[in-house]
DNA sequence: GCCGTTTTCGGCCCGACTGTTTTCAGTCG
């Protein structure tokens, strides 16, 4: 076991003796030692050969003992034990707002609930609202969050449905009657939020494939004489569209949509006749082709030349990245050699400030260890530079988190809101045209904090923001986790109007996370931006420059 | 469970908010 099993270990216990135990400090310790583990650059069973390991911070004689058993064996009689003693899916509640772990546990002792299925009866029957520390309104709240769940059941985030194209695409391939097939649909538009997979298949032999398709889907349903639905391993429709290999190019172009924007692809003299592509179409009609990605509305159908969008290999850097110093998975040097690896010119390091607590944000001193880290790993990264930043809070009032003295140590400053986001509109705005106001400030973060599928943004007049933004030269994060992809695609446009500047960041919690660039790139393409619009496909002598002056000034 | 130039017990990372209380606990970021 390596240490992010181990690790995972150890957050597994916590949570259980969070769900049944009196003393939530006990949970808290493992809590602890799961970070501790994670942000060693050595392996627990190194450190347990030289008897370091319980010198770790966090680590005493009980935690040590169960990373031994773990390293040895591979599992934990004591985490075992814990796991008897509760239903296998009783995390899955913490999916219901209002819910945590101690008013689970409650659920479980009081009422044997293991399941949203279970809850749901109860709160239904009145019954959860007479235990300790529930009541009336909090069983409400309870049965309009799995109402609310249910609902979200049949919306995916784009990463799911991208994958899962490509998957079956890859099923695909070893169907002899099959010669070509693509993703259509909302995921080929790369739109946030996604109902199902869209798949066109040209064949000239569509029952052989049809036979061939439930090795991978179930419930294969017939919808019409080209078209059968079905349902993959991961719960999500998958609609599949059958084509002649030579009407193959319009079926993409009609399945993909929108319905809109094929309208408007008529009305400006588009044919759906034969052809093999798409863009046979587009250049039968005379029409610059369209990327899929801007195929909301018939906008772009009016440009007279086609314009290269964004592309993931465009991005040179990277900002906002994080590490076990605040609440990141992997530590300087793990973070670091995966940028360097990936191929970046420089990656811009960035952790929490203190206001940021729950995240592990860092106090003056920890920023000065780690700088010192990011300076002993510099050799080894070299030439790729790294840029001393990081994701400080915007505070209530609008002002940044950290004093000047040490906002001057920065290369560059994210400001981001964590807290009081249910403040008033117009609060909100002025709390955050003030950190606009901040000279030391290069990026705005995740400018709503929306969750997609889970919360909504903080209320914001974005006009007034974007003015400020444009004005003062401060960029606005295009924050490519999945969950986030804020700025919204939609409000790009308006943003760059008013002169704002635009960076694509991971916002990377983990070596792995850098894949969020992925999707970022999505939603900037969406917006129809392209590679000169984004300020780190910028070299990295450009970008250092930039920073510099515009610490300077 | 961990930790200690406040050291072997008693505290442990903050603060707003909400619904539950009747002085506070749980959730959330």
């Amino acid at each position: 076991m390596n240490k992010f099993d181990i690790a995972r270990a150890l957050d597994d216990i916590s949570s259980y003796l969070e769900l049944s135990e009196n003393n939530r400090f006990r949970a808290l310790a493992f809590e602890r030692a799961a970070h501790s583990i994670r942000a060693l650059d050595a392996e627990p069973a190194d450190l347990i050969a030289s008897g370091e390991l319980v010198k770790t911070p966090g680590i005493g004689k009980a935690t040590a003992a169960i990373i031994e058993e773990l390293v040895r064996t591979g599992e934990s009689k004591y985490l075992g034990e814990l796991r008897t003693q509760y239903p296998s899916g009783i995390f899955e509640l913490l999916r219901i707002p209002k819910l945590g772990l101690k008013k689970i546990g409650i659920l479980h002792e009081k009422l044997g609930i293991g399941n949203l299925d279970e809850l749901e009866a109860a709160a239904r029957d009145g019954r959860v609202a007479p235990l300790p520390g529930f009541g009336p309104k909090t069983q409400q709240y309870i049965l309009s969050g799995i109402e609310k769940a249910r609902r979200r059941e049949s919306h995916f985030l784009l990463p799911v449905g991208v994958d899962t194209g490509e998957q079956i695409r890859e099923h695909l391939a070893a169907i002899e009657e099959i010669e070509d097939a693509e993703v259509s649909g909302s995921v080929r538009r790369r739109l946030e939020i996604i109902r199902n997979v869209n798949i066109v298949i040209a064949t000239r032999d569509q029952d052989a494939v049809v036979r061939a398709l439930s090795k991978f889907v179930e419930k294969i349903e017939r919808i019409d004489d080209d078209t059968v639905k079905a349902f993959a391993r991961n719960e999500i429709d998958v609609w599949f569209h059958f084509a002649k290999p030579e009407a193959f190019g319009a079926t993409l172009l009609v399945t993909t949509g929108t319905p809109e924007f094929v309208a408007a692809f008529l009305e400006r003299g588009g044919k759906l006749g034969r052809a093999r592509t798409e863009k046979e179409l587009f250049d039968k009609a005379g029409i610059a082709y369209v990327d899929p990605e801007r195929r909301e509305n018939g906008d772009d159908l009016k440009r007279k030349r086609h314009r290269r969008l964004i592309e993931v290999s465009d991005l040179r850097g990277t900002f906002h990245v994080h590490t076990t110093f605040s609440d990141g998975r992997n530590t300087v040097h793990e973070m670091l050699t995966t940028a360097r690896d990936r191929g970046f010119e420089y990656v811009g390091i960035s952790d929490h400030s203190p206001a940021a607590f729950y995240a592990g944000g860092l106090s003056v001193e920890q920023l000065k260890l780690q700088h010192k880290e990011i300076a002993a790993n510099e050799r080894e990264v070299a030439p790729m530079r790294v840029f001393r930043g990081t994701e400080a809070d915007i505070l209530p009032d609008g002002t940044i988190d950290y004093d000047e003295k040490t906002l001057k140590k920065f290369d560059f400053v994210i400001a981001s809101i964590h807290s009081r986001f249910q403040m008033p509109k117009d609060e909100m705005t002025e709390r955050m045209l003030r950190a606009l106001d901040n000279p030391y400030v290069t990026f705005l973060g995740h400018l709503t904090g929306r969750k997609l599928l889970s919360r909504d943004g903080y209320s914001v007049d974005f006009e007034r923001i974007f003015e400020k933004a444009g004005q003062r030269g401060v960029m606005i994060e295009i924050n490519g986790n999945p969950n986030r992809l804020d700025l919204d695609w939609r409000h790009i446009r308006r943003a760059m109007d008013l002169g704002v500047g635009f960076a694509i960041t991971p916002d990377a919690h983990s070596i792995h996370e850098y894949a969020a660039l992925i999707s970022g790139t999505w939603v900037a393409r969406k917006a129809g931006l392209t590679p000169k619009e984004i300020f780190n496909t910028k070299p990295a002598d450009e970008v250092a420059a930039y920073l510099k002056a515009r610490r300077a000034g």
